[in-house]
Parts: structure tokens; sequence; C-alpha cells
DNA sequence: CGTTCGATGCACT
DNA sequence: GTGCATCGAACGT
């Protein structure tokens, strides 16, 4: 995935993203997955974009050079992820919301608290949700602004086969909902509940999440 | 099933 | 001081 990946229009990034593997290598090993569910924010001119406030110390990454990370702390207590995206010196990024995982699944599994009440249960929990996914994979302030090419945390192309995929507004936010720069892999279990804020519609067409009846 | 709400820290007004 | 690109426990039905 050289930088060249990134430095196109934001949706095809998202939607090409999806299918791609997150990596992250530390010393307590590899951790991945697949993505399958990510989201495009879109200049200043997006009011969900970080950028919408400007160029600032935190949105600076935004405004850097296309396949660098741009990792922020949220909340009190989560890191999330995003690729940058477009050409340098306009802000727009890619959202990874959840990934299939691959590698270093019983670390992911120690990093999201085994034992603990906290804990989860089913593999594909394990990076469901943009703050889960990189507490899965240990990724917090210290990758912002590494380059997804050449990072311990990276972004790899291993051939996976392109899954149907649909769109929907984007989760978590109050205000851009009328863009639906949402891609996610139709029917996956690792994709991220939606848990909508009133008034969000349900997804686009499709089969629609498939639950294996156990 | 459904919805509400606390945890928790920092950037920005 | 306010408001988060969240999560999951704790409620209510």
């Amino acid at each position: 995935m050289t930088s060249g990946f990134y430095a196109r229009p934001t949706l095809e990034v998202a939607r090409d993203l999806i299918g791609k593997v997150l990596e992250h290598e530390t010393p307590g090993g590899l951790a991945s997955g697949i993505i399958v569910e990510a989201e495009a924010y879109i200049g200043e001119d997006d009011p969900a974009c970080h950028a919408a406030a400007g160029l600032t110390a935190r949105t600076a990454p935004l405004y850097g050079p296309p396949g660098c990370a741009y990792v922020y702390f949220n909340y009190g207590m989560h890191f999330l992820v995003n690729a940058v995206t477009g050409r340098e010196g306009f802000p727009a990024a890619c959202l990874i919301r959840a990934l299939e995982p691959l590698d270093g699944i019983a670390l992911m599994h120690d990093r999201r608290g085994r034992g603990r009440a906290s804990a989860v249960h089913h593999d594909h929990e394990l990076c469901r949700g943009p703050a889960n996914l990189t507490r899965a994979l240990g990724i917090d302030l210290g990758q912002n602004r590494v380059s997804l090419a050449t990072s311990a945390l990276r972004i790899v192309d291993r051939g996976m086969v392109r899954a149907p995929v649909a769109w929907s507004p984007r989760i978590g936010i109050r205000v851009g909902l009328d863009r639906p720069w949402r891609v996610y892999v139709v029917g996956n279990r690792c994709v991220s509940a939606a848990r909508p804020l009133s008034g969000v519609a349900a997804p686009a067409a499709g089969p629609g999440p498939s639950r294996p009846a156990r």
C-alpha cells in the first residue's frame, strides 16, 4: 500500500480500504485484521470532520501527506485511528471502524482485558468498533502521523476477495448525517453494531446481517 | 428486548 | 466550561 493509494478521492479510498489488512507489530507480537468498516471525513466543509474547526495542533495530521495515520484521543479513554487521504494540504481521512481479526488473536484478547468483567468472549467482538480495535491492536498516540506504508502500524494488501459493501450515514456524530460516507461489508459479524443516534435510518439495502444462528 | 447514563481527559470556545 | 468520530453496565418494559 504505497502512498499513491491514499492520494485519491477519500470515498474511493474508503471503499478500497475494505478488504485490506491493518497490522500492528509490537514487542508483544503481531496483531492484524481485515478492514470491514470505514468512514470518510472530507474537508473543512464536512461538519463532522475535525478539520471543520480549521487547522489546529490536533487536526494538523489531516492536512499532512496522504498515507499517514491520524490517531486521536476521545471521550477521555479511547484512541481512534484514521488513514489520511487526498492531496497534502486538503484535510481528509478514513476512520477505521472495525476489523475481522487475523493474527495475534490471543494477544488481542489479553489487551481487551481477558479475565476481567469487560473482556469479550468472541473473536468477532475483538475489533468491532473504532475504540475496540485500537485497544486490541495496541494503537495509541505513539502512532499518530506515522506512515501506514512503512511503519510498525501499516496497511497491506493480502489479496483478500472483494466483498460486497453497503453505505450508510456515519456513526456517533450529530452533524453531517446527510452524507452516507460509512462503508462496511454486508453481513459481516465484525462490523460494529450501529447504535444510531435517534433519527438515523437503517442502513441501505442488501441481504442484511446474517446471524448464523449459533 | 429497549434505552439511559457514567467513565474519563483533552482540545477548543 | 462544553462537547466529543465510544463503550458497556445498568436499568426499564
